[in-house]
Parts: C-alpha cells; structure tokens; sequence
DNA sequence: GGTGGCCGTAAGCTGCGCTGCATGCTTCAC
DNA sequence: GTGAAGCATGCAGCGCAGCTTACGGCCACC
C-alpha cells in the first residue's frame, strides 16, 4: 500500500472502534459486579477480564469501571455503554434468530415466476400447499414467459423461474435446471369429432385435419411433436392461451395438441392421449445454483413435484 | 476447570458468534457490489474481504453472497443480515456519540448532596450558574448532612458531597477531598446590641453574653471558634438550622456565630466580621477519585468555586 | 497478624487475520 | 482466435491481539 493514510484511517486509530467482544465482556462485570464473577460465566481468567476492560475503556475514552477492594461498579460512562451494549447484543441475537428463521422456513421470501398456462392448474395447486406448509414465507408470484422468467433469475428478480421446454431460452452457464415433471400433449377434439369415440388418438390420424395452434413459445411444443409424427399441421388459426385455443376447438374450428396441465374440461370438447412417440412438454425449473438459493427456492421444487404428481396421477 | 462443558457453551461453539468487524466488511460488499471495490473502500487486499465473507458465513451458517464475473450480489440470508448490521452499527455509533457527549458535557446526570445551610445560598447560585452553561445535564440534588453524604457517595448513590468542616465524618480512604472556600463565621447580634456599631467584634467580647448554638453536626463548628478565644458559650437556645439561629438573635435571646454564607441578612439583626483567629467552617466537596468520577462531577466544582468567590468576594 | 479474595502487571505462547503472490474464470478488444 | 484486464480464491508467511500462568499490592475478615 504506497497511498497516503487518508483522514479516515487517522481518524480510526485515533477513536478505534467499541469491540462487540468487549461489550459482553463489560455486561458481564455489569451483572456480577466482579471482574472474578464475571470470568467465571464468560469461561475466562480473571487476567483476562481486567485487560478487556482496560482495553474497552481505551477505546471508549472513559473510565467505565470503578474498581473496589468488594468488587467492581460501573461508571456513568460504563453504564451508558452498558444501556447500548444490551440493544447491540440484542440486535445480534434477532439476526442469528432471523436467519434461523430463514434457514427453516418459518421466514423469508420466495420469489415465483411462471409461464401463462403454469396458472391453470400446476402453480395455484403449488401455491396453495406451500401456504399450508410455510406459512411464515411471503410468496411473491409473477408471469414471465421461459426467456423473461431465465432472465429474470440471472438478473436477481425472481428466485425460481418455473419453464417449459422446448423453449427459445439459450445457454444456462451459471444457473441450474431441474425437471419437475413431463407434461404429455393431449389431442383435443370438437365434442362430436369421428375420433372423439376412441379412448387414446394417433397423432397421424390427426395429419389431415385443420388446426388450431399455439403461438410464440408454445408454437415449438406442437410442431415438434407433429414433426416427429410425420406431418406439418394444417394451422387455420392460432392463440398464445391454451384457453383460447380450446375455445376456438369447441366452436369447431380444428383440432389441438394441448398439455394435459392446460386442460380446461369443458364438455364440448374430448381430450385424449396420443400413442406413438408420446409428445410431452418438459416442465422444469431455473434458479442459481445451490449455494446462494433461499431455502424457500428448494422448499418450492419439492412441492411443485408433488402437485405435478397428483395432477397427472 | 473440572466441570464438564455445559449446554450453552456446547451451543456457543456450535453456533459462534456474529463477528461485527465481518458486518461492516458485508456492508461495504453490499454497497459497492464487488470484493474488490469493498476492499478498496476499506484498505483491505482484495483476499482479505474474500476470506472475511467466508468466515462471516461459516457463523451465519448460510451463503450470504452470490460471486459472479460480474462482483458480488447478496442472497436473501445476506441481505438480512446487512438490514441487521445497518442497525447494529448505527446503535455502535450512537454509543460513541453519546459517550462523546458525556465527555463534552452535553449530556449526563449530575447528583448533587449537600448540607441544610448549603441551600440558603451556595448551591442555589452554583445550580443556577450550572445549568445556563451546561443545559444537557440533568441534576439530581438532595439534602444530606457531611455524614450521611460522604456514605452515599460511597455507596454510588451521589456523584459529589459537599461538605463543611469541622465535622464527624471519619476515614475518607478511597474517596477524594477538594476545598471550595473558607467561610468565615461572623458575629451575629441583636440590633440594639451594645457592640452592633462596632464594625468587627472581638470574639472575646461576646463571652459573657447569653448564646444562641446550632446542634449536631455545626456545633462543632461554634464550640471549637469559642474555645480557641478562651471561653465556652452559655448556651440558652440551640437550633439546628441557622435561619432559626438568627432569628433566635433577632427576639433578643442571645448573640451567635454564623458562617457569612448561611447570613439571612433580616434588618432586626447585624452581622459582623470576627477579629482575631479569623474563624471559620471549611467547605469542601467530596468525590471518588479522578477515574471513576463523572465529567459533571468536576464541572460543579468549578461553579461552586466561582460561586463562593462571588459570594464571599 | 495471618489468610483469602480482589484487581493489576509482566512474560510467554497460541492463533487469528492480514499481505503478497499465483491460479482459474469470464469478458472485452483487436 | 488470441491477448489483456478484472474478479474471486487458495496458500504460505508473518505480525499482533489476546489468552494463560505467575506474581504483586491492597483490603477485609477472622
């Protein structure tokens, strides 16, 4: 260190800090009324005790102990630091408290973000039993497609984004992934649709029909899947919500890949699994790497599998 | 030591105490965003700030903050404990504040024990002159006499005896004695008297005359003047307030001896200066010594000082 | 007048915590 | 693609804070 000593420094050594240590040392001596007593509880010599003082009074500029043959007493100075030693202390035990709190989930924030059809079912079922199970957790939700939801994460905002792959989000380095669940597609039919008898559908019987298709980032979920069944669909209209595209199926207008997640259950349309290939959605979820993660983050995981698990049975 | 390790030390050693120096290493962290811009602020070496985070979360027993490329984030446990420690600190500092103020006299308690005949004029002139210099210190004033003063500050209830002298008041082994004036006793006689045009009287002259004596403590203070002029007073009345004395000597019921600063100063009465021997009552302060003794406490003794001055001048 | 309890000082040793340097990683510029 | 810069971190080394032990002075009590 070539630099000057700058005023700061100066004014440091020459007013050095109250150490903590030596406050509870001083509370000590305050409650026994001895420098003896008072090494006693703190596990001390008495030695030790008298230069901890001394050393405190340096720092503090004052007498703070009246020394006596019967014991040791506190000054007007020694009693005023006494007064804001016991706040000191007392902040000091209500942090390590707070973050007991924290480290067992009876405290803390948990900061959600969701893709749209996540709302349908998976997050509110999520939700509700996370309120049950950690009720001291302030749960901070919010809708953030796959991209803004990743972003989010890495920029601080949210503490677990909750995704669907495939998706357009692009490298992870430095954040970690974890699957929640797979998500199969449904076939959705008009209630009277030739197919709608059939208790599972082929995807290829489904090759030449018209389609209502998703937009934005659930577009890549379908075509993938359609792809994979040998067809390019037939799109004669399409929505970003799962509602609307189950809407525009119930009015007639095609048929749709939908995951069984966003299902609505109205009655003028059919839902049915697909065979061959199996199309699914991957549900996961995106938060920093275990170290710096809330607690509340992993608490959120665990039960967003357990919901995903009683929903798809 | 012989005992086997108790519960709470078992606790303490698990849980180690939150070092405050780390508090102020996360809050230079927090604020700045980056290791290096923390150690900069706080001259440390770059590696010094690492190592304390470290240490800081070994005894927080959670990440506190999140490294990147980019510097360093606080994490939920972190970002509480630096709302903790802002407090923490502060209360730190206020501490040092308030002693600064005890030592400058801003603030602080001063409690004042002094004699009956103290009152008539002595302390009520010294109070005053006090409280206009130094209006943060609160006084606390009662009535003891040099016995009963003496004891208290021994046992920590008073900060500052005042006393006169010659008294009953035994060893003063660890407490410290300083001389505020001496306060010559005058002759105090009726206005008719035969020696009240004189303007000094020979304490010899008053021999024969009937007397008017205080009682206990400022007997002594009477007898010893009288002795030392060769005659022992024919006591008719005594009393043990000298406002009583003089007016004793205003019915005509004898002559007396009245220190100059318990004088009531009736026109029924005359007062004069006593030739040969001088005699007189010390008055003096009483305190535990230099250490230990309050700012305040050495503040009073030079306004009593300058009082008595002005009074007696 | 001895004895025990109190606080204070001196000497010595342990361990915390700093520096300095080297390393791995990421980002940016050319 | 490659070099330079910035960041955090691990390791060796060393100074110093702060503990213990030992001893002394002081006072009260027996």
């Amino acid at each position: 260190m070539l630099h000057a000593v700058t005023e700061g420094e100066a004014a440091a050594s020459a007013v050095p800090a109250l150490d903590v240590r030596r406050l509870r040392v001083l509370r000590a001596v305050a409650e026994h009324g001895s420098f003896a007593a008072a090494a006693a509880e703190l596990q001390y010599t008495p030695s030790a005790i008298s230069q901890q003082v001394a050393a405190l009074e340096r720092e503090a500029g004052a007498v703070l102990v009246e020394r006596g043959p019967r014991g040791a007493r506190l000054t007007q100075a020694g009693l005023v630091l006494d007064r804001h030693a016991a706040i000191v202390l007392g902040q000091l035990a209500a942090a390590r408290a707070e973050l007991d709190d924290l480290a067992r989930l009876r405290a803390g924030v948990l900061r959600l973000a969701a893709f749209e059809s996540g709302w349908s079912s998976l997050v509110p079922a999520a939700v509700s039993a996370y309120r049950e199970r950690h009720p001291g957790v302030e749960l901070q939700l919010a809708e953030h497609d796959p991209v803004a939801g990743v972003a989010a994460v890495r920029a601080g905002a949210t503490d677990l984004a909750l995704v669907f792959e495939p998706n357009a989000v692009g490298e992870l380095e430095g954040l970690q992934r974890t699957v929640v669940c797979e998500d199969p597609l449904w076939a959705v039919l008009p209630a009277g649709h030739r197919l709608a008898s059939r208790a599972v559908v082929r995807l290829a019987d489904l090759a030449g029909e018209p389609w209502v298709a998703p937009t934005a980032f659930c577009a890549q979920v379908v075509r993938r899947a359609c792809a994979a069944a040998g067809f390019d669909p037939d799109v004669v209209f399409s929505s970003g919500d799962y509602g609307a595209i189950q809407g525009f199926v119930a009015a007639g207008a095609g048929v749709a890949l939908v995951p069984r997640l966003a299902l609505t259950g109205s009655d003028r349309i059919v839902a049915r699994p697909v065979e061959g290939g199996r199309p699914s959605r991957t549900i996961a979820t995106i938060t920093v790497p275990e170290g710096p993660r809330p607690a509340t983050a992993d608490a959120m995981l665990a039960v967003l599998r357990e919901a995903a698990d009683a929903l798809l049975g």
